[in-house]
DNA sequence: GTTTAAACTGCATACGAATGCAAGTAATTT
DNA sequence: AAATTACTTGCATTCGTATGCAGTTTAAAC
């Protein structure tokens, strides 16, 4: 009923449960306690338990940070992402938080845009993460391959590094899913095929339009009209508007270079441009994120294999902080899903 | 052209630069190095100077973990969520990232489902972080308050504590939302208004349903069925089939209590039961996420505040932690944000 | 020019746990 | 029974930075 007046203002610190206490309490050393809590150490049975018992009574945990300072490893992992609204990225994120909680480490978040990216990686720095995962697409090369030379294992995750830098890299087929969507796409019939572009400066977007345009090639087609989104879903829509201006010739199919711009493109050619897809234009999109799944869009999109990634990205890390492997470049294949956004009835 | 072969195994932890390095180059004593560092602190502009220059030839960084020890603050806030996949989530902890950046914390996230909750609260407290958000539905209430108790400020995101415990909490007002809710969807003339519910014992579902059953009685009506979907997609598909099984009465509306649901209800509403929305079924979620937007969608939804709530979210906690205030619950108010899922032609 | 205050600076210690070393105990061998 | 080995244990030190205290320099006041 009435509220419970609290206590008092607690400005009083916990005073926090060191293994001294734990250790007086046992009364056996501090190191002892400090054995206890480490696998493989030189404690017998009896002390080990009394010490847990000690502990259990007094509340005691280990602390992380005076752990770290000494064994020089923080059990963190920083991860850098530039935004979270492309689907993609929380999944990975959380598999990765998730694969990395099972061997015993943590994530420190860093959200950042390509402004602050420089910024923000000092004070990462700060933190003495054992491994960073680059999944921002901001985040400069240069800046990579220096946290490398700085001695701190770096994976960059879904991005290559320019030529000269060294990092190690975890990025699925690019260049054959941007090819598999034009044979695809072709194989439709589609004879006017566009590309909507994500960020022109990033690899993924290289080597999908890449691909793509050898994928056309090869069928003795070019691409038919070319914009850009920057993996931006407003962007994308403008994009979409802007190859279907004027009154020449349309586009009868996009692949746009990522499923998030690619719903943005299916929204705008159906209630803006009112366009069917597939009938009028056929869409694809690179990811296969759950929304492509979804029936109303049921989006043809290149899998990436984002838990093969995940797993690799981890294992390379980890490998790297036990020093037991050098610098890798690892691309993972990748296959195309098929819906209905891409055929055409006729087939 | 030929691969530039890597100069050598590189097991040699990079011997860190040190403060004690930085004061021998810059001439000075090592704890002039840390009072350059810190604001405030009683050094002149001449040693500040000196000290800097050496500290940039060196690479010097101040070494977070070292500092957190002494000064028993990490400038780490741990932040609990449980899935990523409702689009909300993202969003807030992408918000929440960049919010505490602001003020010079940062993010350690762990991911757990409720049957490791525990556990994984043990390994945060570990990490000696400053404060802690939980954004995720299954960790326990009383979890919750022994943290608080333990000392370490404590915020409950999105949802609410069980009486008796104790701990500060942000929320949005749930009740009035379903309330709002209700009294739309009978202004459209739905007399057969159904509910999906989340999980059954979060506060945010028990509060949603709460106001919606009070604005329906508030007109007469009753809840004319009801389901389950635990927030969860497939859930919600199976939900809605179970709605729309049989011969008897169906429903013209349904109340979906978030986003996440209300697509994949407006999915299998659309494509297995080939009802159009809203002609034969109205439909309203909760969160307004981006894909509420979504043209193919244009789904109703209560607009819960995020921006401020994270604002209110991050204030709190560091109020809490600068010893500013005491425990608060806030809740925050909510709009309607109407659009075509729920919006009958005839009015 | 002397006194008083203010601004700097370095010394020494503390934070909490991990670990090399030597001393101690128990188990095993000869 | 003496000698060798295998375990345990505590002592003392270390990690890198922050900070109270006392001493020193500089500036301001009289």
């Amino acid at each position: 009923m009435s509220a419970v007046l609290k206590p008092l203002f607690k400005t009083v610190q916990r005073h926090a449960v060191t293994s001294i206490d734990v250790a007086r309490l046992a009364d056996v050393s501090q190191s002892a306690v400090s054995r206890a809590y480490t696998p493989g150490a030189s404690v017998s049975l009896d002390t080990r338990a009394r010490v847990m018992a000690a502990a259990k009574k007094l509340g005691y945990r280990p602390n992380a940070i005076a752990r770290s300072l000494i064994t020089k490893r923080s059990r963190m992992i920083g991860v850098v992402m530039s935004y979270l609204d492309n689907q993609f990225y929380p999944l990975v994120l959380e598999k990765l938080s998730q694969r990395l909680q099972r061997d015993g480490y943590h994530v420190l978040l860093f959200i950042s845009d390509a402004r602050e990216a420089d910024a923000v990686l000092a004070e990462i720095l700060q933190y003495q993460v054992d491994g960073l995962v680059l999944a921002s697409t901001s985040v400069s090369s240069a800046l990579a391959s220096h946290c490398a030379d700085a001695g701190i294992p770096v994976v960059l995750f879904n991005r290559t590094v320019r030529a000269g830098h060294a990092a190690s890299a975890v990025v699925s087929d690019n260049a054959v899913g941007g090819q598999l969507v034009a044979q695809h796409l072709v194989a439709q019939g589609c004879t006017r095929i566009a590309y909507i572009a994500g960020t022109e400066d990033s690899s993924t977007n290289q080597d999908r339009e890449r691909g793509f345009r050898e994928g056309l090639a090869q069928c003795g087609m070019r691409c038919f009209a070319r914009a850009v989104g920057n993996y931006d879903f407003e962007q994308a829509k403008r994009a979409t508007r802007e190859l279907f201006v004027g009154s020449g010739e349309r586009p009868d199919a996009i692949f746009v270079a990522n499923d998030h711009m690619a719903i943005a493109v299916m929204d705008t050619l159906r209630s803006e441009l009112d366009l069917r897809v597939p009938q009028d234009v056929c869409v694809a999109g690179f990811d296969d994120v759950p929304q492509a799944a979804w029936s109303a869009y049921q989006l043809t999109s290149v899998v990436q294999p984002a838990m093969a990634m995940i797993d690799a990205t981890a294992q390379l890390l980890l490998d790297q902080i036990n020093g037991n492997v050098s610098q890798t470049e690892l691309v993972l294949p990748v296959s195309l899903s098929i819906r209905a956004s891409s055929v055409r009835a006729g087939l």
